[in-house]
DNA sequence: TCAAAAGTGTTTTCTTTACACCCATGG
DNA sequence: CCATGGGTGTAAAGAAAACACTTTTGA
């Protein structure tokens, strides 16, 4: 399926009927929680990255297969968030209208206007390691900033809180980061993403006591060198402790 | 739809095709844990009450209903847990030969032998409320015991399973209890839902001041009696109090 | 040399845990 | 009258929060 008009023709039959999946990606830069959104063809609004499911493929697969084409990364953070099944959130008309402007004729893409049911995940990745990549529905796929989200087609806008909420309430129960960051990061980096997550300054001290006592962190001999001011230590996330965490799960609040 | 064969015939057109939802509904009766199971015709395994959605159905609304005609009860404690979406979780070859045996033949039933992707959900009712109500699939509804429950069609135990896990989770966040138990109970009982929920022992005296440092029951001047012993109090719900932690979550781990 | 950011430790407060005695009831 | 379960309080340990000074660096 390379372009859209082949996509149309051979969707109804290539995908599970009526199911489809939308991802909220976080990834982090300069300071600010960002967010990968597409910008739609023919109006001003935009939408989250998302897909359909091939008749043989397992649902978190096809997630995990979405965003490795849309973000090029493989491994990948990824989870479930919630359905979303009101049989009124797809906009039939809205959908109409782009397959005529396109083109389409003789209900060649009804199976598009029906009522579809969607799963929405949750993806944390490394804003350095991706590649984005646009498609045949969107014009422009960028990286938005949490705080200034523009106007979302459906019900995407509360996808998108529902997956705020999630990941606000995630941070307290698993170690976050290791997805967020590239490899090598300072502490205080490490607490502005939980700042930007959290929406509230941390102290510096506890967080960095709290951080070191989950021992999820090894420090560098190296500094990060080059910023005015004292150069902070490198850390590196301890991969297998980390994963342990994600598993076990960690305690106490922000 | 009155009948199996009635079933069977108008629902290729009347729900969403390929997705069904499963419901592990909690309840807890004598300090135990219970299940509500439906025993399958035609073979010994058993399957967890499930359902699917129309077409013009809220998926939600659906499952709120499946666990309305199941149990009779209306409003009902339901939170969606995931959705379990192998492509090879189905038993098509099972399905066909219960089809079947049922003497449906020329493919009548074949939407049902599809790859269907399930959205989970669990409940949490009271035990006492509960009537039972067997339908046009299944020979028994009844409670099983968490601590020995027989095997389960497909991937049932995997969302029994899971349905636990998030169990035992949220009773960390969110207050327990209000769905499960009757009106009226004492704090012995509800430590013996925590307890079973956690498959744990707890301090008593502990127990109880956390209980009442959160203001979510109100003690009554009423005691149980006729045990054996001293009479406890009895306790309810602060209903406003209750639904307001639901919302914003308790804090402190068992 | 100084402003701004980073490193480090201690005190206080609160929360959680552990634990023991008295009371009421039915058998 | 006594065995059993239910009610209550307090002391100790541990976790979280508050807080101040020193060090490094580039401008």
């Amino acid at each position: 399926m390379e372009n859209f008009k082949e996509f149309i023709i051979e969707g109804r039959d290539a995908f599970v009927p009526c199911l489809s999946l939308d991802c909220v990606i976080f990834g982090f830069h300069s300071g600010q929680l960002k967010i990968l959104l597409l910008k739609m063809r023919y109006d001003e609004l935009w939408a989250l990255p998302g897909g359909f499911v091939y008749k043989d493929e397992d649902v978190d697969a096809a997630a995990a297969r979405i965003l490795r084409e849309r973000t090029g990364i493989k491994d990948i953070f990824l989870q479930q968030l919630h359905v979303f099944g009101d049989p009124n959130r797809s906009d039939s008309k809205r959908n109409k209208n782009i397959l005529e402007k396109d083109g389409f004729e003789n209900g060649q893409g009804d199976w598009l206007t029906e009522r579809f049911i969607t799963v929405g995940y949750y993806a944390l990745v490394d804003f350095s390691k991706v590649e984005l990549a646009i498609d045949y529905s969107s014009e422009i796929c960028e990286w938005q900033d949490l705080t200034s989200i523009p106007s979302l087609i459906m019900d995407h806008s509360c996808i998108l809180k529902t997956a705020l909420e999630r990941l606000r309430k995630e941070i307290n129960y698993q170690p976050i980061g290791l997805n967020l960051l590239p490899a090598k990061f300072t502490m205080p980096e490490l607490q502005s993403l939980y700042e930007a997550i959290l929406g509230k300054k941390l102290d510096r001290r506890n967080f960095q006591r709290r951080m070191l006592g989950y021992g999820l962190v090894n420090r560098l001999t190296e500094t990060r060198k080059g910023g005015a001011h004292k150069a902070p230590y490198l850390y590196t996330f301890n991969n297998e402790k980390y994963k342990q965490a994600l598993e076990e799960g960690l305690q106490g609040g922000w």
